[in-house]
DNA sequence: TCCTAAGCGAGACGGTACGTCCAGTCTTCGT
DNA sequence: ACGAAGACTGGACGTACCGTCTCGCTTAGGA
């Protein structure tokens, strides 16, 4: 998440970075986005909004990107661990939280804005990986192993696989087809799934139809 | 697709617009977005790569967008529309040549800077939509209502869904895991699409395994 | 004089350089220098006051000092070349010239400011030297040679010794002792010329006392 | 010559300022006056060439200025109070000693520092009127006094004008022509002010020639 | 032997100006 | 009336210093 942050974690010589600044540089980073987009947002803009100077800003973020990443992370960090019993229930939690990070406005822009930056940098699609989708990937895998574990789900799912149908589709349909990103295509997604690395013996179980009719 | 494209068919009086000029444009701009990513195209970097004024670019299309929509028109490669007998053989078709654009470092550039620039501009977006991805999706629903006539698909099969299931996973890989997108990701997906869609009294036919081993 | 100035003179193709905009540039700058000094102009400022955008200024002069010599240029006030008949009465006429920069507060501001220049820019100070002090000391060389030809001065005046006997003792008491710069002080200088370069045979033509008594 | 500087005399209680960061800062703006020239250098550099804080600088003087005017101060501080039996060996003893502050790179480039500080700040004026110029002057009146009560001058010299005939002309030179200020210029006026102030019986007693051949 | 006060190096703070780049518009000349 | 060339105003970029303000840490004198 904090790809390009520049970190002084160590209380090291000088005066202490000061909070109050952090603080206001997100929230008038995340107020300008609201108000006049991400591509209107500069730097410039930032500070002044922030009341802070220009390199008060720079000694933190080399980047409107990275500074926009932590701004928006403070939103769209938690990702859930549910534990409803049933690994359909847990998926559909999971993909849930996912829906909401594409529905909120601010977050959808932030989401473009990064898939933007890491089509050209290599070190901001790295941080990406690991911090943003690295952490709701995780929380995947944990449910289908559970899932595997208590028997809804074949002994050898591929775990990759798996993971590229859930968050595929609905990524694919955010930046390219533009449609909506609903409930309607999580729940198919996470059923296809199901239906996919069903155990053997339990094929249909839970049917494509049963999920949204 | 020529959404802001300032037209001019009529010949009034005085010199001709230059297709010289016109093409030299479009091809610079193709260029600079393969070259270095769609942020870091401008109207002046165009204009000097194409060895014309910047009036002359303006005096065409207003906006960098306008510019970059019609520039992504003309390399709408073409799309196979395959018939190999079985629907399979014709959805691994389908994605194979969507796979050589992945593979093909300069494709796959050009892709990203789409990307990047569908994600600052809705037009763009809208200019992608219909006429990039538009040509490669309808390819998939001609196959999918071909496999359904034929029998080897149920007759209620979800052609959105299909076609997120097979594109969403890879373009998720490409752009987010950065992983391979390979034949064996290809596979996978259109033998989900099959299991998902089998009519009903043959699942299993083309089990997972079967498509890889 | 245009020791940095970037020069332009063929009228080759393109839009031609806006004389208003030369004009506002360089009024500017005068009025800056006159109202804060030298030290506290900023091309920023500059722009600012000129209602011109910072490239136009620095696509006519590479640095603060480049246009700052051109400005000065533009004051090189007249100066008066008197023929009054007598030697002494055309040096305190061109004393009295001299006495009027120093009175008046806003050239007297200007010259405080040109001297702060240039002792921090060597091509400031050339430019000074030639086009400010030097049309000044030309012309009492000029009085001087007729006063030597005309007997009223030795044959072999040192007329770089006798300028800075004029000039020296006003300047250092404007910029160094802060005292009146006045009438008298310049008559002390001329009568002291004159006795230091009297004709052998007449010293003391000129007493002290009598230009001032 | 402590203008601005910031006094702590009193032994208050606290930690004592420390005399070695004293010097080091003193040491470093003349290294860097030396080096960059007095243009670039910056408290900035000065603090990080003396291995010290900037505060540490700005508790001690609280312009650049300030600090510069005592760092030369240590170089430059003496002034003779020559006692040749002459008055003009007095007079060319003192100029001598002034001739060496100009000729000294170090010396002359915070000399125009000076002026150029002078022509702005009412404050440093005075500061360097009253120390730097004041104790230079002074010695002029004591030979000058001297030089009456002895005879060599007649009883009514005005010792303004002299020290004015004395100081200007070189100081003219260095700041204006840019000329050499040297023995030459210096014999020159010390002549000039000696035939000027003359007893009465004994005019052309040191000849302009005398001085020089 | 602690306490208090002021010093210390370090470096972050809100600012200002730098010199460059590009946006989008506006002239000029030559074709 | 087009073409290219390039100047125009405007404004953001990222950097360097400004002079001030904390930090944690000495380093003294007085309690």
């Amino acid at each position: 998440m904090e790809h390009e942050r520049i970190e002084s974690d160590r209380q090291g010589p000088g005066r202490p970075r000061s909070e109050e600044a952090h603080t206001a540089i997100l929230t008038a980073s995340i107020d300008l986005i609201r108000d006049v987009g991400y591509d209107a947002v500069t730097m410039e803009g930032i500070a002044a909004r922030a009341g802070v100077g220009k390199a008060t800003v720079y000694r933190r973020w080399k980047s409107r990107e990275a500074l926009v990443v932590e701004a928006i992370g403070r939103i769209v960090a938690a990702v859930p661990d549910p534990d409803t019993g049933s690994t359909r229930g847990d998926l559909l939690a999971l993909m849930t939280a996912t829906l909401r990070m594409y529905e909120d406005p601010a977050s959808a822009a932030l989401l473009s804005g990064l898939v933007a930056a890491m089509a050209r940098s290599a070190p901001i699609a790295d941080a990406v990986r690991t911090g943003f989708v690295g952490i709701r990937e995780e929380a995947v895998r944990r449910v289908l192993r559970r899932g595997m574990a208590r028997g809804d789900l074949r002994q050898d799912v591929d775990l990759e696989l798996a993971l590229h149908l859930l968050h595929g589709p609905m990524f694919y349909r955010f930046l390219i087809t533009g449609g909506p990103v609903d409930a309607a295509l999580a729940t198919d997604c996470v059923d296809t799934v199901l239906r996919t690395f069903a155990p053997d013996g339990s094929a249909g179980e839970h049917s494509a139809d049963g999920g949204r009719g």
